[in-house]
RNA sequence: GGGGCUGUAGCUCAGUCGGUUUUAGAGUGCCACCCUGUCAAGGUGGAAGUCGCGGGUUCGAGUCCCGUCAGCCCCGCCA
């Protein structure tokens, strides 16, 4: 645990201040939650929230809150009566200001659960800076509350000591990166909001132009092209914590705005990437939570995450790798096994450990949930004693029995989970498997975080719809050098200098070598269709741009959600973005997005076209 | 665009096989009163419901059916 956050906050002093007669009152000298015994005899004023109260009659205790914690603040008719008439009146979360002295709890009647419980304040002045209604949320509990109200009232929400706890995290990540980065001699550039549309990738959000009628600025998916130019503009060492848009559908770690950590260098390799986010994320790790994070992080080829973890963002909390048995399947009398091998399948499997105790009911609930991940079926096998409990069993001689067990490297007691399929197919309901099972046995130890590096993605990908190759990062990406001639004859194997870095099996950034010379930026448009006309048209400045003496680069983009996600221990990003949206990208409170005046509309030149409505 | 889960008091939830087990309940919060060492304070009493919305089946629907809306998770999508 790291030690309380004082809150360091000068006490304004009414000289050189403007108050107002409206605005004067009793404000602050110093904060709630950092009051402690060494204070005792002191008086102060505190400004904060009720979070709790409890009326004895006689004696009334408030629980007063604000950023810092909490203080116990007691009303006594016979140290300010006039006060204890004041606190009858409050209830949770009306903001008031107290002034008394700080004194020792009565003994016996401390609080060894708060921070603050050995004292209290015994309160001579009070005011109601402001009543409140009866939240919707209750600030002081703990329970759940649904998302639909704490988004509605996302102010509310932000005010519990979760969300609290998350605002502050985020920015003291924020906070350690730029201190890094900064120490690490870049600078932070901003780039513009209203850029130019991209023709490749996710769908933009567009701003029409009112000066430029049918014209179009569209919010930047990520400042990749401007990050690159500012390489051949010689900053060499470029950063910023950017927002990016993408109108996409959401899931638990996408919003439709998010941070990046965005960063490009000059003049450096894959190495230099490496070490420096590295390093970074060590830093942050130690800055934000006072974790400690081993380096290097493990490093796999894409090609080696999908063989071993049928993904490329493997969680390496845990084993249960995946285990070709093609060769053995290859030779089984069993049609499902062999006759997918035969045809370009695979037969893979994971063991799962100790689970031979699992109960046929349980079994057809994991072929189930194999088989919602595209599997065909599910093969299983009890490991016992003298081979497998298995209804496939009898397709096998003892032999293969043998093998395949061994191949697990399995024990009695255990179960195997094995789906023969082709490659893309085995990989993803493996994977899928390979975490329930994770899941249901609790093998993912809490609070500990598993980074690695996947490298040598594919350059390309297929796209059977268009019939063409498209680029599987972005198409600046720099081809492998060892993988130059194959460019011309087999552009599916050509690998990319591109690199992902990867924790607990979130995808936590991307980034590559970028492209810097003009041959074969031209020779990767040729090989994805794009002629040098409309090469021209899409990035026409990029590639001028790159006539200028570029620089060779490179850089990488953390999302920065995801690690204070990861960072909070929370497993959705909405609660560590101060107000997020809805899977349908609203914003319940504020009720964005909205239809606008006509007139508006007509400024723009744009006339509606809504789908009919019944 | 598709699949799944959820929707009942301000909040968190229960509500059985469709019915007299109610006038749809509980906890908490709220309101009133009592109470001088509590800290989830306690006690007594009270108010509080468009059972998401619309339609249907039925003698009878919170409960069953269809549709729809919203939130969440996932697929597609996200270079």
């Amino acid at each position: 645990m790291r030690p309380p956050v004082h809150i360091q906050e000068r006490v304004t002093s009414a000289k050189g201040v403007h108050m107002s007669t409206e605005s004067s009152y009793l404000k602050r000298t110093t904060h709630c939650g950092i009051l402690r015994p060494e204070h005792i005899g002191q008086e102060v004023t505190l400004n904060g929230w009720v979070h709790r109260r409890r009326d004895h009659g006689g004696l009334i205790f408030l629980d007063l809150r604000d950023r810092s914690g909490l203080v116990q603040v007691v009303f006594d008719p016979e140290i300010g009566n006039e006060a204890w008439q004041t606190a009858h009146d409050v209830r949770a979360e009306f903001v008031m200001a107290v002034r008394g002295q700080v004194r020792q709890r009565p003994e016996g009647t401390e609080n060894p659960g708060l921070a603050t419980g050995e004292v209290e304040v015994a309160v001579t002045q009070a005011d109601v800076l402001n009543p409140a209604q009866t939240p919707p949320i209750a600030i002081a509990d703990t329970g759940e509350v649904d998302d639909m109200v704490r988004m509605k009232y996302r102010y509310l929400d932000l005010r519990t000591e979760r969300m609290q706890r998350n605002l502050q995290l985020r920015h003291r990540a924020a906070h350690a990166v730029r201190n890094f980065l900064t120490e690490e001699g870049f600078w932070e550039v901003e780039t513009p909001s209203l850029f130019r549309p991209t023709p490749e990738g996710a769908r933009d959000y567009l701003v029409p132009s009112r000066v430029s009628p049918g014209n179009f600025y569209a919010l930047p998916q990520s400042p990749q092209i401007m990050k690159q130019l500012l390489m051949v503009s010689g900053v060499e060492r470029y950063f910023q914590l950017a927002r990016c848009f993408r109108d996409e559908d959401l899931r638990a770690d996408r919003q439709p705005e998010h941070t990046q950590i965005d960063m490009e260098l000059s003049f450096v390799d894959r190495e230099d990437i490496y070490d420096l986010t590295e390093r970074l994320f060590v830093h942050l790790f130690d800055a934000s939570i006072g974790h400690e994070l081993p380096v290097p992080f493990p490093r796999m080829t894409h090609a080696e995450a999908m063989a071993r973890y049928g993904t490329d963002k493997p969680d390496l909390r845990f084993g249960m790798e995946l285990i070709d048995l093609s060769e053995i399947a290859a030779q089984v009398d069993f049609k499902v096994f062999s006759g997918t091998v035969a045809q370009g399948g695979q037969v893979k499997g994971i063991c799962a450990k100790g689970c031979g105790d699992y109960p046929r009911a349980q079994l057809d609930v994991l072929t189930e949930f194999a088989q919602q991940h595209k599997a065909q079926g599910l093969a299983w096998m009890r490991v016992v004693e003298d081979g497998v409990d298995s209804p496939i069993a009898k397709f096998f001689t003892a032999e293969q029995i043998t093998s395949i067990v061994a191949a697990f490297g399995a024990e009695p007691g255990d179960l195997l989970l094995m789906v023969a399929d082709q490659p893309a197919i085995v990989a993803e309901s493996l994977d899928w498997l390979r975490r329930e099972m994770a899941r249901r046995e609790n093998l993912i130890p809490e609070g500990t975080f598993a980074p690695l590096w996947v490298s040598d993605f594919p350059l390309f990908t297929w796209d059977a719809d268009a019939r063409r190759w498209d680029a599987e990062h972005h198409p600046f990406c720099m081809p492998h050098p060892d993988d130059r001639e194959l460019l011309q004859t087999d552009p599916g194997q050509v690998r990319a200098l591109a690199y992902d870095v990867v924790i607990n099996g979130v995808e936590m950034g991307s980034g590559s070598i970028r492209i810097h010379r003009r041959d074969i930026q031209q020779q990767v448009f040729d090989i994805m269709g794009i002629d040098a006309q409309q090469a021209e048209e899409k990035f026409g400045f990029l590639l001028k741009a790159f006539e200028y003496g570029t620089p060779p680069h490179g850089g990488i983009a953390p999302g920065f959600d995801r690690l204070v996600m990861l960072l909070a221990g929370e497993d959705n990003i909405r609660e560590v973005i101060a107000f997020p949206k809805t899977q349908k990208a609203q914003c319940l409170m504020s009720g964005a997005p909205s239809t606008v005046a006509p007139e508006a509309l007509r400024d723009l030149h744009i006339r509606l076209n809504l789908p009919p409505q019944d």
